[in-house]
DNA sequence: CAACTGACGATAG
DNA sequence: CCTATCGCCAGTT
């Protein structure tokens, strides 16, 4: 079940801080495979609530939420909010501000 | 083993 | 800005 690449997205995922955020592309590539990004999201579903992974810190490539305004767009804008990352007007986040540098840790 | 599924990404128009 | 398409990969059925 878990390959070790499902485990190390998680592990990397617990590892944002808190006041950054990460893209799906940056967690696969992290994790060994760049194309997986598929897989990172796939992942959050499958066990944001269950373990305690800060899924609302990951975003996707255009820096935006990428939830429905009906299904959790709110929460996780909230959450992020709550964590001092901010929105811009257009509804996206600052990559320059809160990008996580994944590579300085 | 084959088909299907995604909270994606990049590209093309 | 938008939609359409294709690629990519792990996990499910």
């Amino acid at each position: 079940m878990t390959s070790s690449f499902s485990k190390r997205v998680k592990d990397i995922i617990k590892k944002i801080p808190t006041g950054k955020v990460a893209t799906y592309g940056q967690i696969a590539t992290y994790a060994g495979n760049p194309r997986a990004s598929r897989q990172v999201a796939w992942i959050l579903h499958s066990s944001s609530g269950k373990d305690n992974l800060p899924w609302h810190r990951v975003i996707n490539s255009k820096g935006r939420i990428s939830l429905p305004h009906n299904g959790g767009y709110e929460m996780q804008k909230g959450l992020l909010e709550e964590e001092g990352i901010l929105f811009d007007k257009n509804d996206r986040i600052n990559f320059d501000r809160y990008l996580w540098q994944i590579f300085e840790e």
